[in-house]
DNA sequence: ATAATATATGTAATCGGTTACACACCGAAT
DNA sequence: ATTCGGTGTGTAACCGATTACATATATTAT
């Protein structure tokens, strides 16, 4: 059933249904009220593949992340959702795993689907083909709005959030908790916030006269499985580090993974601060710092953005940029009693 | 830059160009590489719209799932994204947080849209609109598969599990590790898999001869807040329950929640069993039992029930229902030392 | 040498909507 | 009486692909 075909049943022209649906132009009540009965007689529901093609606006976007089953993502996820879903944009999921290549070929999904923005966490700041890409799907009226990875030019719309601040004030708990053999695993030299952290990490320790030692800066990957194995290699050092700094959540996960192992308890035998909360562990009241920040509203927040663009249909001749707050939250884990 | 457009520039017709993009039909060897290059040097990407509504047939799956926020939900999510990329499937996401409203314009987005298949977890087996709506959305030959909640009537395919037997099986570990006054918090009414985790905990009672207490049977609604009050409700009681059988996974978080507050260990001053299992608390050796699934490889088999839907393109006759495998996880919390 | 077949390409209808434009009718203003 | 703006409706072009069909040539079989 399509719109010709209802139409011709009710002894109308498929532009005067046309016009009931999207209450456009003229029509008479009488014949709006016959059409609206035939629609729901007959459920007709008319194709938004159509009228996308029609009216060259799909009313979709893509939203393109790293890793679903990291909290902080899905806490994007929803903050986005959320707001897409009270203005009637419609969501096109796509996760990448980290993986370039699939980033480049959801890129490629954006572009021939047609979709109206785009609200990526770039695998890579450096994946020169990724940032090409984006350019383009830019230049060419999509707005991108970047979540929490920036990349490198400052092109993009973007909601992230003082990494380094936040790094730097993080490490600076453990310092003023007394600690001087601080380690940091860190995330992918190729993931801006990491890489942010990192600098954050090494100017606390220099602005507290701390030198930099090469074994305690381990390079991790955001993942569990990593943080766990620098974790140990850290702990198994001649002269092993007092207190971590964990450059995400699930690197986070990966330390507390060898340290139950090993028996060592937070804030008693080992120090640690991590970059983002881990909302389960606040249930058991775990005594876990952290540097946190509001996923879910950074989600809104990105989306708000990416609505902004959509709305006014600029191309960003100045990217508006955005730093979402940041919490030092001490629990006790930074000192050692 | 159209199809057309771009065939004008190239010297042939849009047919000739559409064979060499879909590799379909005659192309000479010379007239293919000259219609490559030049879809190279203008970065032409054909609209995926127009061949959707050109085909019947958009590639796109919708999935309608109550709470991105809960873990086993995104880990649903993953591995049903894991298939769908590996199979050319796009992903229309839709997240419906409990509430009917949504649930249904989500349902009216997948006709609309022509999304060629359906992944759902309904937010109540009793709603009546999403019911009629699923089937006839099923009936016009867009296959349905339900994930994890049932709705009656067995119509759809779906991927479950065997939520009274695992109950069942969590609750007689409790009482095997001595309880007898055993208390659920539930989840709502509407829910079919808290309905069958309830009949499992009352069968598990009576079995062994455990009278049912009215004041040890509160309704949660799978969320921390109200699992929360539940449990202070239950510890309260003059005569309160050592053991609690949780739900959900945000149940057991609740309960952990108030435990805590009260300085409440499990495994020791109470008992508590849960269904699905928390994976951050793995990391830190948690010593909560749980009856436990995989969800990513549910997520992967939905997708793969619904892949097969679709190539087969048949309207299921017999729906195809599968339940994945539990597991009863004991770590300790079941019993009081 | 001729028929049959494989290869190569173009024309135009089609998918299902939207909307510019044309036309007709109406009451109000001049 | 004539003009005009507001209503109501239909016709047909258009969005950008796919593909059945027609046509033409090259190749192979008989």
């Amino acid at each position: 059933m399509n719109i010709k075909e209802l139409a011709k049943i009710i002894g109308v022209s498929s532009a005067t249904v046309s016009r009931v649906i999207n209450n456009s132009g003229y029509v008479s009540e009488e014949t709006r009220k016959k059409v609206l009965l035939a629609i729901e007689e007959h459920q007709f529901v008319p194709s938004a593949v159509a009228r996308s093609l029609s009216i060259s606006d799909t009313l979709c976007i893509g939203v393109i992340i790293p890793d679903i089953e990291n909290d902080y993502f899905s806490s994007i996820i929803s903050g986005i959702s959320e707001v897409a879903e009270q203005s009637g944009y419609n969501i096109h999921f796509m996760g990448t795993n980290e993986n370039q290549r699939l980033e480049q070929e959801f890129l490629n999904t954006v572009e021939s689907q047609r979709l109206n923005g785009i609200i990526i966490t770039p695998v890579s700041e450096m994946d020169e083909k990724t940032n090409e890409k984006l350019l383009r799907i830019q230049a060419n009226g999509i707005p991108v709005v970047l979540v929490d990875r920036d990349i490198k030019g400052k092109a993009f719309d973007g909601v992230f959030v003082d990494n380094l601040s936040g790094a730097y004030e993080g490490v600076m708990a453990l310092i003023q908790a007394g600690h001087n053999k601080i380690a940091i695993i860190t995330g992918p030299e190729t993931s801006r916030p990491g890489r942010d952290r990192f600098k954050g990490y090494k100017r606390a320790l220099l602005d507290a006269g701390i030198s930099l030692e090469e074994n305690y800066m381990l390079s991790g990957d955001f993942k569990i499985a990593k943080a766990y194995q620098c974790t140990k290699q850290l702990l198994e050092l001649e002269d092993p580090p007092t207190a971590i700094f964990s450059s995400n959540n699930l690197t986070t996960l990966g330390c507390l993974k060898y340290f139950t192992e090993q028996k060592l308890k937070i804030g008693k035998n080992i120090s640690v601060i991590g970059f983002d909360d881990i909302e389960t562990l606040k249930m058991i009241d775990y005594k876990l710092s952290v540097i946190a920040r509001d996923a879910k509203q950074q989600g809104r927040v990105a989306m708000n953005l990416l609505l902004e663009r959509l709305r006014s249909k600029t191309i960003p001749v100045e990217p508006i940029r955005q730093n979402v707050p940041y919490q030092v939250i001490l629990r006790g884990s930074e000192h050692l009693k």
